[in-house]
DNA sequence: TGTACATCAGTGAACGCGCGTTCACTGATGTAC
DNA sequence: TGTACATCAGTGAACGCGCGTTCACTGATGTAC
């Protein structure tokens, strides 16, 4: 059956925002068409209506993913300018964050797949990337531009390299050591008050 | 046809350890059977004679690939003391372990794939990761044992997390600076004779 | 040591299954008059 | 405003394909005498 436009609109948007969770809770491979369909009240046979491959709604919801991601840390970053740097950390590495897959960081999630992706999707990856990179500095403290920007991909790394271990590990206890003691080394490197 | 039982031995080794460099490269579930018999020169259809299930073998070539990076390990500190960690921290973040995601570190490789893994896999991955945090901590510097322990983790959490967005950007001028600027922060931050 | 036979590592075809993709069709929407 | 018809969003069956897994078979290996 044919449904208004509006409806159609709003249907696409579901499926591509329903994809941005479904690939970062479980990866692009692991989620078919079938189920990404359904996930939005939809059936399989109109996919090719709305999107030209499943790559093209990989890329699509990559990008929704990246969006969310920077729109959650503008209402973080907006919330008070004092000490949000140290916010952002302990947010990034708490017990929710590690266990909201679908909902979290992109980077996290994904950084392991994209690696394996094609040119055009790791281009899409590295903007979002480069985009939290510089949203990120502006509140990393430092002498110069180059320091702020050399300490910030360092945090970056500390932050994703973290989170990515304390999921794949079984013992609670051992992945909320890793992530504490990754917040701990990281606010006393470069959380300004606490020097 | 029948072979002798140590070249069928021989033949079983040769398909752990072809499957751990492809597992590494590519992921459990982007290599097939069919693959990983041919990469030993052997067929499919031999697969159950030698292996329970594909998930056998995806254990077999994790732990493989994890006792590999060990003695990696091993034999790098083995050669001499002195600024070990500078030189490990170095060595892992080269543009030389970027590219040989195969035969390099399985963490950065398989961490982000081993999160949706289930529960024996992910507990060989944390005994593992354990076995390495031991012996970084031996090289890193702190006062008391919990303090080079919460220094390791962190340590290891920016390497992995390092060389994972290193590896998931198109920019190699971009990758380069990623890894540059955590190896500069994780000397500055942990190895003594630089402060 | 030499012969006779059981074992079993490896082969290759086949299985059911779910994948991404295609397509003929349906029927409400949107348009033309 | 009301009717007639073209459009096209969505349906559901079908496609070829490669996956993990099974199995009847082969023939060199290893063993028993």
């Amino acid at each position: 059956m044919k449904v208004s436009r509006a409806q159609a609109a709003a249907n696409r948007e579901r499926v591509v925002a329903e994809s941005a969770r479904l690939f970062r809770d479980r990866g692009f491979a692991a989620v078919g068409l079938n189920e990404l369909m359904q996930s939005a009240g939809l059936t399989r046979g109109g996919f090719y209506g709305q999107f030209e491959s499943k790559q093209d709604l990989v890329r699509l919801a990559l990008s929704e993913a990246m969006a969310q991601n920077l729109a959650n840390w503008e209402k973080l970053a907006g919330a008070g300018e004092e000490a949000s740097l140290r916010r952002y950390i302990e947010n990034y590495l708490s017990d929710r964050h590690q266990s909201a897959r679908a909902a979290g960081c992109t980077l996290a999630a994904l950084a392991g797949d994209i690696g394996r992706e094609d040119a055009a999707t790791r281009a899409l990856f590295e903007r979002g990337l480069c985009n939290l990179e510089a949203r990120v500095q502006t509140l990393m403290p430092g002498a110069t531009d180059a320091q702020r920007r050399q300490r910030t991909w360092a945090c970056l790394s500390a932050l994703v390299g973290a989170l990515t271990l304390s999921r794949s590990v079984t013992d609670p206890a051992l992945a909320a050591e890793i992530r504490q003691a990754t917040i701990d080394t990281l606010v006393d490197s470069f959380v300004p008050a606490t020097r």
